[in-house]
DNA sequence: GTCTATAGATAGATAGAC
DNA sequence: GTCTATCTATCTATAGAC
């Protein structure tokens, strides 16, 4: 077996996959990169040939949907009204979890990869103003609540695979009702 | 030193409490005995003569709040209406969170200790069951969606440090009533 | 770019003294 | 019941051949 099948220089990618996948299953301290080479197919070598160390390659994954996110929260922040505020982010946030189910989810729920954003000040910073925009200045005790709900509701569907036979715009179309539903009457 | 302080054969006790905390902080896989031993203020091979294991662990953690659960689902399997069903299981799912906040928060959220959940048919059957209520026969795109949003939202809660500051009881309020905004009109 | 081999650190877990 | 010392397996990461 001379010769691996690596039909371009498509490793890094298919290392990602990978990741990604296990990740969601083991979370990321439980996802040793043995695992992720023996997944692909090939050495811990050839892994680390694509990325220096596993927080590179986590941060390699969230890299994309960071960057969406960004979009969506300065979307969000130069809404004027306080209603509108509230129900662009979190139609923002539905379409970013659409689109990157998977990380989201690990966003939000491991804790390894929490660590890790927290010491990266361009992505805590962003977690920050998404938290400050759903809030606003002096948030009641109902909107506190109602916030963390419904936040850590949508980003907890990305990773659901309970939900992964819907159709997305049906998810998306749900998402918001029941986004509707829950904070209707509580933004001013 | 001829003596580490230790009250009574409270070491347990102790283990269980700085178990919870590194594990709410780093995940199950991101918390090693050494770290458990070291917040303790002892040795590995004194945690290790409480618990045979780090399963056994995160097991002795979950029982008590399992135990809860299981009355909790069994309340909502007893009611006659689908509505009641509902209601009762939230209101359940409520007040288990702020019972167990941190051990049901993990219990959603880390990869870790939900693949040991699923090796543990007492604990996984009593998810299914708790979901089960919650879904009913044959449900809807909306239900499936408006379930899985609320559900994991409530959850996520108990771990969440941003409301750490507000009463329990006014906590207790302000879920139900978002939840009862999210799905009224939902159940027939 | 991929491999084998390995270094060095740390993991979970145990033995045996006190 | 606690300790120190240690076992074995695995971890992340690197060196060097092909």
């Amino acid at each position: 077996m001379a010769r691996k099948y690596t039909p371009r220089g498509e490793t890094r990618g298919r290392v990602l996959d990978s990741a990604l996948a296990l990740f969601a299953d083991h979370g990321f301290s439980g996802t040793s990169l043995q695992m992720i080479a023996d997944h692909v197919g090939v050495s811990k070598a050839a892994v680390y040939q694509q990325f220096r160390t596993k927080e590179d390659m986590l941060l390699a994954l969230m890299e994309p949907a960071m960057e969406r996110l960004a979009e969506r929260v300065e979307d969000a922040e130069s809404q004027r009204g306080r209603g509108d505020q509230v129900s662009v982010m979190f139609d923002g946030l539905v379409d970013l979890v659409l689109e990157f189910r998977l990380r989201v989810g690990l966003l939000r729920a491991d804790p390894g990869i929490q660590s890790i954003v927290n010491r990266h000040p361009e992505m805590s910073s962003l977690v920050s103003r998404l938290q400050a925009v759903l809030l606003g200045p002096d948030p009641s005790v109902n909107d506190r609540v109602t916030m963390a709900v419904m936040g850590s509701g949508i980003m907890a569907v990305g990773a659901d695979p309970a939900l992964s036979d819907i159709d997305d715009e049906d998810v998306r179309r749900e998402m918001r009702a029941v986004v509707d539903r829950a904070v209707a009457f509580d933004v001013s």
